[in-house]
DNA sequence: CTGAAAGCGCTTACAG
DNA sequence: CTGAAAGCGCTTACAG
């Protein structure tokens, strides 16, 4: 029933008694009346829930019938409106994306790819996309159950969540569909897709210890995610199995940001001046602690080696160019819209796809050179 | 009347006759037959009429009443649905905002920002903001006209647009709210809030040439936006009141993308090897200048001085940190999302706004040194 | 295979 | 100041 055929039919038929109220402060754009459902019944001669179920393709409805109506529909341009069919039928065809409120989330090359795969594959599937932020007042508001309740949206993809965010329990029960996406819960059920953080982090630490390296530090984030707890903990995995113990003194907080990599490095080489080797939990503290070293005038990777985690596309583009774990982000939201849409049309079995890694060698990471510790002061 | 008491009180009164059909095929959560505005009606004995005026702060209710209704509205957790909200009014409450097709657009944090000021400031409104990206077939079939037909939205905010997008001279009609946002077009009258491209170039020319900087190269990017028009314009008639004639082939394209900007960076190199600076239009391109230089071993700002555009929050972390200027990309987002709403309210006045620039000033710049070619091999 | 009617949950003239 | 009723534009039992 879409069409581009834009063909201009005049919308009344004179010798009918006009419609009540038309148009004037009711739907849609300004003065333009515009085709209804009632007008393509009368035109073509049948009823409205004809009009309706040829609309829907609904079989009961004969094919010469079916045909003769949906060409009227094309030529007069009939654009069902899609809050009556929502009010009346069971959807709204719309799926939120939940971010966490940071101040740059939305200018986040890691959010921005989970969202490019989210809106494509919702756009094939004919939903429509609503961004929504976790602002405190929407969680202590309970908005994001809101959204349900006055029929905003049909489901949910919280993207960025932690341990913290309770409100996730209330998903739950599966009474409003909802998805976690790159994260996963122990404590809650819900549905999720992932990359897995595991396998990068063991590629990570199988390629540095390869390289010799042994005196490697961590800068992780936040222990309250999933996902950053498996990487730290594959980290202090391999590293006892190399026969090397690190305490926490290797490990520091970069809070996923630049600057917090950066910091978080600048305390690490205070503690331990010896380190060869930095592997971040994400290309943004990876980058931050290229930056740091550079101003240091530690030479990267002559030095010291530092992977990062993510691939975001900047992270090729920085000097040296960033050793990283390529996450596939933009599959992992086109996934989790699938999923999720698939669930709001009840399939019902819970949802757990994790995508697989790989690490992408570039120009930041070396053989390890001496072992004498660095001369700077911090 | 949204409260944050989740009293649950039982929705019907038994001894009257229930409703048909209830909760099982229509409407919100299922099975979850949620409070409406006539349950509430009923237990308030008034008529939903006055419910609604209560709703909607209709004076004409008397202060007794309405705070009577508005305790039980808030006792029995109402929620309006909002479809029969907006199918009975005028309005949706929801905006679009249309980014461009290409692949990273949303990981791009130029847009990011953008969408971060209007997300913020449509919150603020009470208005919902929904992601449209303009595919071929987003204009082919006229979708961003079926998105108001539809009643999906009230109005729509237009980033990355540029001469080619023809579309938008349906918008110059107002009878769609549009608004571009951090363009504009003098082939067609649309409203628009945008960052001041023209003193921006003012304050990077000003600079390289105090600087002493002569033979200034210009990464720019497809002529057919009019933003870079302004920028190519500033930079073409500096030069020539500093008595320096810059013809095109000290320009190139770099497509706004890091790798377009190595490229053409290696392009200018080729023909004029005497280069001392390099204005990018925006932070990408000169990121990627700064990428393409350290591999050829050309030392910034030594060598050679490399300015950028936008100063995203990436500019300060590249090595060396990006000298660029800086745009108000959240607050004309923000301000444009302000506008469009007023515009859908009524407000007939065009706009037309545009927010002022600062340079910043980081590593990437430096006084001219020397006179002599580089002596590179590309 | 098709139609008449009720219903979705609101808003707003129109009466009183 | 308040209520009864029509209407927004659809969908879906229920009849035939």
């Amino acid at each position: 029933m879409s069409s581009t055929s834009q063909t201009e039919i005049p919308a009344g038929d004179p010798t009918i008694a006009p419609r009540l109220n038309n148009g004037s402060r009711r739907g849609g754009a300004r003065g333009g009346k515009s085709v209804s459902l009632r007008d393509v019944a009368r035109m073509a001669k049948v009823s409205v829930a004809t009009v309706s179920m040829v609309l829907n393709d609904n079989p009961r409805i004969s094919r010469a019938t079916h045909l003769r109506v949906q060409r009227l529909m094309d030529r007069m341009g009939y654009q069902p409106n899609r809050l009556a069919q929502s009010l009346s039928g069971r959807y709204t065809q719309v799926l939120a994306v939940l971010l966490p409120a940071l101040r740059h989330a939305f200018a986040d090359a890691y959010f921005g790819e989970l969202i490019s795969g989210i809106c494509d594959r919702a756009g094939k599937l004919g939903y429509k996309v609503m961004l929504e932020q976790a602002k405190p007042e929407f969680i202590k508001e309970r908005k994001y159950i809101e959204i349900f309740e006055r029929r905003y949206v049909d489901g949910i993809l919280c993207l960025g969540t932690n341990d913290r965010h309770h409100y996730l329990e209330d998903f739950s029960g599966g009474k409003y569909p909802a998805l976690v996406v790159d994260n996963y819960f122990d404590q809650w059920k819900l549905d999720h897709t992932a990359c897995d953080y595991q396998s990068g982090a063991e590629q990570v630490m199988n390629y540095l210890l390869q390289l010799g390296h042994r005196r490697i530090a961590l800068l992780t984030a936040a222990s309250e995610i999933t996902t950053a707890r498996a990487v730290r903990d594959v980290y202090l995995q391999r590293l006892a199995a190399a026969g090397v113990t690190a305490d926490q003194s290797w490990m520091e907080d970069g809070k996923f940001t630049e600057d917090g990599g950066a910091e978080a490095t600048r305390l690490i080489l205070q503690r331990h001046p010896e380190v060869t080797a930095i592997f971040a939990g994400n290309d943004k503290m990876a980058i931050g602690a290229l930056h740091l070293l550079s101003r240091l005038g530690v030479e990267v990777p002559r030095d010291i080696s530092v992977v990062g985690f993510d691939d975001l596309q900047h992270a090729a583009f920085v000097t040296p160019s960033l050793t990283t774990v390529h996450l596939p982000l933009y599959q992992v939201g086109s996934l989790a819209c699938e999923r999720l849409v698939e669930r709001i049309r009840g399939k019902t079995e819970s949802v757990s796809e994790v995508l697989s890694t790989h690490l992408v060698v570039r120009d930041s990471t070396a053989m390890v050179r001496s072992n004498e510790k660095l001369d700077v002061s911090l």
